[in-house]
DNA sequence: GGCATTCTTGACCGATCGGTAACGAACCCC
DNA sequence: GGGGTTCGTTACCGATCGGTCAAGAATGCC
């Protein structure tokens, strides 16, 4: 009964991560977001209200990836030790491959700028780590059954220190530590853990 | 032969270095850094140049500061795992005091706001990160000699894996997570060494 | 006490910021 | 096919951005 919108939304809110990501929240502009989705000002806003209601759609649109991403670790047909192997080597690769710029994680990215001062984005943050936490303990839990990790540590907290770890690790590479380097750390810190 | 400045540089460097320290780069206006420092808008140009040198010599401060910290580390008349211990477990008090605010590490930050863009913020903290890792190469040999830390793993490589996981611990405080996790986190960190 | 020099102050600059509103276009329903 | 409603476009808004500049104030030298 009214015209119809002419853009896929889900697509702009994609478009919005990546513009976010790759800059953050403060250095991009309303015109970089045009830019980025294609969009003009007007609908903009006349679809998202506004610049920090548009960045908490992107930002949830990421994290949603990345739950599901975490949710499909214990779904994986190998052994604990080799699927966190898989998620964190993987996880460097994405992060170092060609045209990724070093944008680094949107969520570290945001936890550094807006978690502090934001109350929303840090909660969506502080959920998303806590899944994330529960995942990465179901599955050092099967790897400490299987034998293949050590058990004097509590699952929980053997998984709080590895994704520790892995924060780091995406710290480090933004700040350009080689790919090798990161492959190395990576694989020392899954060797603490057996 | 002309008039004397009325301020001490130093001292406004540091003030200029908490202004970023708590907001980042972008979101500092130069009128916060008046504010910060009580001086004038042309006063600050004519000392300093522009906004970016300021922030240039502010990090420059700060990365002294750690670094000297940093050197301290072998100057202990501690084990150099107590030294450790006292090192990651005063560095995470200092972030969750009273007034500190969710400031989270000055580097760290501005390895994700500025590092992928600005080659002269990347060098700089590229040279701290590599100092810390010597330093700390240095005090984890110490600690295998000692046989307080495991050899199976070379020094440099402990040390790195060590000093990723505070990255991340950096990071996690940053996000929210209580101050006695982080310590749980860091005494685990300290036993995968041993 | 001039004079040269540097510092401080505050007004001012164009550009850009995030955000708004008016208007024509496109659609469905009747 | 007219009417109601939403969408897309664009001109425009005040505020703020980083940065400049001219004029007055404070100093040491002569």
């Amino acid at each position: 009964m009214a015209r119809p919108r002419e853009f896929d939304y889900e697509e702009v809110v994609r478009a919005a991560m990546q513009a976010f990501w790759a800059r953050g929240y403060e250095a991009t502009s309303v015109n970089d977001l045009m830019d980025a989705t294609g969009l003009q000002k007007g609908s903009l806003y006349k679809a998202f209200g506004d610049k920090h209601s548009l960045f908490i759609k992107a930002l949830g649109a990421y994290l949603d990836e990345l739950s599901e991403h975490d949710q499909a670790l214990a779904a994986q047909d190998v052994t604990p030790k080799e699927a966190l192997q898989a998620y964190v080597h993987g996880g460097i690769d994405s992060m170092t491959g060609e045209g990724t710029d070093q944008c680094g994680c949107f969520a570290v990215n945001t936890v550094v700028e807006l978690a502090p001062h934001d109350p929303e984005v840090r909660a969506l943050l502080m959920k998303d780590y806590q899944l994330k936490l529960d995942a990465m303990s179901r599955l050092i839990k099967r790897g400490q059954d299987a034998g293949d990790f050590r058990t004097d540590i509590p699952a929980r907290q053997l998984a709080t220190t590895f994704v520790t770890g892995m924060f780091g690790l995406i710290i480090s590479l933004k700040g350009g530590v080689p790919a090798d380097q990161a492959h190395a750390t990576a694989e020392n810190l899954i060797q603490l853990l057996a």
